[in-house]
DNA sequence: TAGTATACGACCGTTTCTGTCGGAATTACA
DNA sequence: TGTAATTCCGACAGAAACGGTCGTATACTA
């Protein structure tokens, strides 16, 4: 539960290894998964997603492969994890198939909506190039409780 | 990904049902299952759960039932999800046997424990109290980017 | 003692996740 | 032209997680 999977976090880690080496036109999905012991098989279907989302340009043949499609900055981990695994919802409901038939009843369908809302905006806020910097934890602790008490 | 499963779903409806009615001593399983139209057998379960981990207080025989064992407002979302699905995190890395073989290449993981312990300070500040009473909306879009920006 | 309720563990069907395979289309280069 | 590198695509299978049910034992009340 609560969990990512295994695609948005091998996802996660090539693109930031695409951040990391702009000067490289293309690096093959070989590259990134020998490089982290990715199932190379995996991870070439993972940046094919990634491709036809629009966060990465392929290009075929010798020498291919894929880079940033634009700036590392402007690439959110929200938008990599909604490429691979679809909508985001923590909750069942608005699921189409599979979802939830206690709709009618519920009722902290809507607090958790908004609670949807803040953990995507968390994620929305991080890009890959923040994983491709690691800066000094820094205060945290505070504020989380500040965040929930204007979003709830 | 990033699903809350049905079980802590269900649970913090409970919690939030018991919360609701501090009136009655206790409430059966199958009252709250009622209620809502949950499964009564694996809502039973999930209550046996909460009060193994001090959520509940529980009471058998005629007129018995489950009633909250502490104020609603001490009791996070957080402690709900921790009781019923285990230990947090949205990583597979640290969580024992079917982890993740990559934590000696892996770049990430240190900034998405990071995101992990921010998800979790937002669950944390959440209460079955706040469940119960539904505020408005309020402002919210901004903060998520200040929030990150100190954790991170 | 009868009835109501929790407690606990085993079990099963379904879905989701993870990873593999096989083949087709594209491009570079000799 | 031919070959190797590489993306592209769908199907598939094993494994795990999830959602839910059942049976039975235990505890309490009247
Ligand atoms: S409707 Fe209520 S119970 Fe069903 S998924 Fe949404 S929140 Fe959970
Ligand atoms: S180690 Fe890296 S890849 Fe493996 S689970 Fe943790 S974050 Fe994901």
């Amino acid at each position: 539960m609560l969990k990512l999977t295994k695609k948005a976090d091998y996802g996660l880690m090539a693109l930031k290894f695409l951040a990391e080496h702009p000067e490289r036109p293309a690096l093959s999905a070989k590259d990134v998964a020998d490089a982290y012991g990715i199932p190379a098989q995996l991870l070439a279907k993972i940046l094919q997603q990634l491709t036809k989302s629009g966060l990465l340009r392929s290009t075929a043949g010798m020498n291919g492969g894929y880079a940033l499609a634009r700036e590392a900055r402007s690439i959110s981990a929200y938008e990599v994890i909604l490429a691979i695994d679809g909508p985001f919802f923590i909750t069942s409901c608005s699921k189409g198939k599979t979802g939830c038939e206690l709709t009618t009843n519920c009722t902290i369908k809507e607090p958790l909506a908004r609670v949807n809302e803040t953990i995507a905006g968390v994620l929305k806020s991080i890009s890959i190039q923040d994983l491709a910097e690691h800066e000094p934890p820094a205060a945290r602790e505070r504020n989380a409780r500040e965040l929930v008490a204007l979003t709830l």
